[in-house]
This record gives structure tokens, C-alpha cells and sequence, in this order.
DNA sequence: TAGAAACCTTGACGCTGCGGCAGGGTCAAG
DNA sequence: CTTGACCCTGCCGCAGCGTCAAGGTTTCTA
């Protein structure tokens, strides 16, 4: 037989049964006066074992072990091997399918945020706040979003959703949003701040879990406040100050 | 922000972030003086979209097409690619651990052929078959693992199953051993392959798609005459001859 | 009997999503 | 002044082949 009939015979390209010579998984069989491959029926047993087990999935290297091992049991250990990585792959892609579940009933539904696909829990909280066009309040979409990635952050989200139903906060968003081209030192700063601080539930503060003075500092928190016009970022850090002081109780 | 920072926030490796940067995902920020990179918050959020992306299993040239597309279609469109594909996966992975869970019930119970796992209906023919050291009887095992190894070949297995169980057969395997060192004009050939080819049962010619001379022809026929020793070959050719003549009917 | 189609040969690059390493520079703290 | 923790670019490696490239051979067909 040559290469092709072989590989016919297996149900495989010629190109793999060259990468199994290659890789030293079946030998290399005689060759005829023009170079071609001939093959007999031992090699295409071996061949025909070799395809039975790749597609079980099994690697090319757990292939040679198994074809080098005489004795069953090496097979018996990699099948099991095997099957607790499918096992784990396979509830794996279930809960990503559940996922997109949800995201393709969200899209259907039109209820998808303009932020891409998010936790479940910061889409419904995100899909609670009322449009608008404020930048301030863009910017506190951004930023949740940004907090909601790193996992266990239900609780915070579940805390914050009083304040999207509190028709106030909006207010509140579009007097940050007029400190827009105000000085440092506008004396609208230290009430706004104050507002917003007395806004922040305290359900919220308690979910936080205690990470140094809240989530604002470090570089994250310097770049959060570059965003910012001066103004506004005095509120924002003032904002800071006076919620660090309440969870210190 | 600098990339360590910005790779912590979004819960990626900096290498991840660089990886990004080159294949255009994210673009590339600013620097200070002295080469490092520095962020700010869109690219924080614009890295925490990509990463929400990619977790769903979105290619990175996927995520590309997504960000690029304003609107939110795209996104629709690839979700439900992507719930397509990862179906078929499932199933996949299903029908692969199926398989292993047979493959290891056998190992348990030590009915394992030595061929290595082989399809269900060629495995319990096999194990129906008594324990011998007859050559012939070998090549016989080694040719039907092989002939199984093309799919839809139940039927022809079934069909085989009632001279498993018929103690002459064994009495035939050894008479083709005999032929060993026979001479191509043995005056044993032609009998041994009348009453061969009088086992096999009507069934298993019916079985057999009438694929050109059965299946012993082409290259692979070749081959495994050439297995044989002269004798047997000519047994072997005989008893093809006559089933070839029987199918014509 | 020629020419085309179908095989065969070796060798090298492509793909995915980064990880890891080499071989540097930068910066703050002790 | 050193140490350690960052940062930079760039290249190889990975699994399992697919896919040219650039030939030579065999075999079928006109």
C-alpha cells in the first residue's frame, strides 16, 4: 500500500499520517526505489488504533504512551484523566451557554447595555437608571461597570439599586456636571459633596468590602480623577473623605 | 495608570494587555518619557469590554467586529454563533464521554481487547471469540478491527457473530496455520477453502455493500496477501473467489 | 503515445491566545 | 549602592494538522 491507500483505509489525510512518522508515532515504514512509502497490514493496524484514539481526544503524546505501554493500564489511567477534563470542560461550556442565554433574551428584548454584555446583576441595575445625557452620570456607569468586573460585587450592586429609582440622584449628576469649567475652590463643591455622600445608602458602604479607603484610591483612582474637571474632582474626592469617615463607624 | 495596574483591574496579564495592543483590539496609549505606557479610564473600560468578550468565547477577531460595529447587531449575530457552535461542542463532548464511560466499564471488568478500544459491536464480537495463539486467527482479528474501523459495519459484525461461536472454525484457523510452509500447489488448498467459505454464514455476504469485490481487493488486498505465506494466500484468494461468486447471486 | 490527472516526496509557514524567556531599562525603598 | 518590582521589545513554543511550493512518478485517457 502507499501513503494514500493507507490513509484512505484509516479514514485520514496522508498529511497526518506524515505527522505521526514526524512525532514518532508510527514508524517509518520501508521505502520503494522511487521513495514512496510502502505500507503493510501491521502498519495499518497501528494506524487504524492510533486514529481510534485521537478521536476519543486523547493527545499525541498520550497516544505514544499508551501504544508504549504494553499492559492496559496506562490506557485505563489516561481515559480517566480524559474524562474529568471533559467533565469539567463540558459544565464549563454549559454555564458560558447559559450565559449567552441570558444575553440573547436581553438582545431579543433589546435590554442590552450599551457597555457590552455584564453580570446579571449590574444589567438589571444598569437597565433600572433612567436616560440621560449627563457625562457625570456616564462616567458613574463607566466606573461601575468597571468595579462590577472583578466577581463578588452583587451585594454593592443590590445596595446601589435604591438610588437609580431615587428621582433626585439625577439632579444631583447635573449639578456635578455644571462644575464642569468652575474653579477649585467653587463654594458649590462642599454642599454637592455632602448631598451626594448623605444619597449613598448605607447598605452600600456595608457591602464594600473593606479594602483600604473604598476603591478610589491607587493609580485607578488618580486616573478616575484626571477624567474629571477640577471642580469635580474636588467633589468626587471630598465625596471620598466623608464616606471613608462613615464606614470608619 | 500603568499596564500592571490596568491588567489587574481588568483581571488580565499584562501580556494580555500587549497582546491586545498588537492585534488592534485596544489602541495603543499614550507613553511617558520613559517608554511606559499610561491609561486611563477608557482604556480601563474599553479592556474590561474586551475581557467580558472573550470569557463568553468570542475569537479576539470576533471581539474586533463587535467593538468596531456601533450598533448592537453584531454582537447578536456572533452570540448566536457562538451558542451554535458551543452546542455542537456539548454534544460532541457528550458522545465522547459516552464512549469513555463504556471504554472504562470494560477496563473495570478487564474485557479491554488488546487492539485498544474499538467500536461496541466489534468489541463484543471480539470478546465473544475463545482464547488462541493461531497466527491466522490473529490476522483474522487484525483484519476485521480494521475493515470496523470504517463506520457502518454493525450489521456485517452481528452477522459474523454465530461462528464465534462455532467451535469448527478454530479446527479451520489451525488448518490455515498448517499451511505454513506448504507449497503453493498444496492439495490441502482447495478443500480448506471449499469449507471456509461454507462458515461464513449467508447473513454476512448480505451485509456487505457490494463495494467491487469485496473487500479484500485494491492495495490493501495486496497487503495483506502478502502477509500470508504462499499457501495461505492462495487459500485466502480461493475463498474470496467463492463468496465473490455466492454475492453474485 | 502523448498529455493530463492523480499520486508521491520534503520543507516551511499558518492558525489561537497568549506564556515564557532573553536581554535589557527604570524607579522607589532600604 | 543594591535589591526587587516594575516596564520595554521581540521571538520561540504550543496541538494537530491544513496548505502551499516546487518538484518527481505513475496511471488513466484521448
Amino acid at each position: 500500500m502507499r501513503i494514500g491507500e493507507l490513509a484512505a483505509l484509516a479514514g485520514v489525510t496522508t498529511r497526518a499520517v506524515r505527522h505521526y512518522h514526524h512525532q514518532g508515532l508510527l514508524p517509518e515504514p520501508p521505502r520503494l526505489a522511487n521513495g514512496y512509502r510502502v505500507y503493510g497490514v501491521r502498519q495499518a493496524v497501528a494506524l487504524a488504533r492510533i486514529r481510534r484514539l485521537t478521536e476519543l481526544g486523547l493527545g499525541l503524546d498520550e497516544v505514544r504512551d499508551v501504544l508504549a505501554d504494553d499492559a492496559g493500564a496506562e490506557l485505563a489511567v489516561v481515559l480517566r484523566e480524559l474524562d474529568t477534563d471533559l467533565a469539567t470542560q463540558e459544565t464549563e461550556i454549559r454555564r458560558r451557554r447559559a450565559r449567552l442565554g441570558e444575553l440573547l433574551a436581553q438582545a431579543e428584548a433589546g435590554t442590552l447595555p450599551a457597555e457590552g454584555p455584564v453580570s446579571p446583576a449590574l444589567a438589571e441595575l444598569l437597565g433600572g437608571l433612567p436616560v440621560t445625557d449627563s457625562p457625570s452620570a456616564a462616567k458613574d456607569r463607566a466606573h461601575l461597570t468597571l468595579m462590577a468586573g472583578n466577581g463578588q460585587s452583587d451585594q454593592v450592586l443590590r445596595a446601589l439599586a435604591p438610588m437609580t429609582r431615587d428621582p433626585a440622584v439625577l439632579a444631583l449628576y447635573e449639578r456635578i456636571d455644571a462644575l464642569a469649567d468652575a474653579s477649585r475652590d467653587d463654594p458649590r463643591i462642599g454642599p454637592l459633596a455632602d448631598e451626594l455622600a448623605a444619597a449613598v445608602p448605607d447598605a452600600v458602604l456595608a457591602a464594600i468590602p473593606a479594602q483600604g479607603p473604598v476603591a478610589a484610591a491607587g493609580a485607578y483612582g488618580e486616573a478616575m480623577l484626571a477624567d474629571f474637571a477640577p471642580a469635580q474632582a474636588a467633589v468626587v474626592r471630598r465625596v471620598m473623605e466623608l464616606l471613608a469617615a462613615r464606614m470608619e463607624r
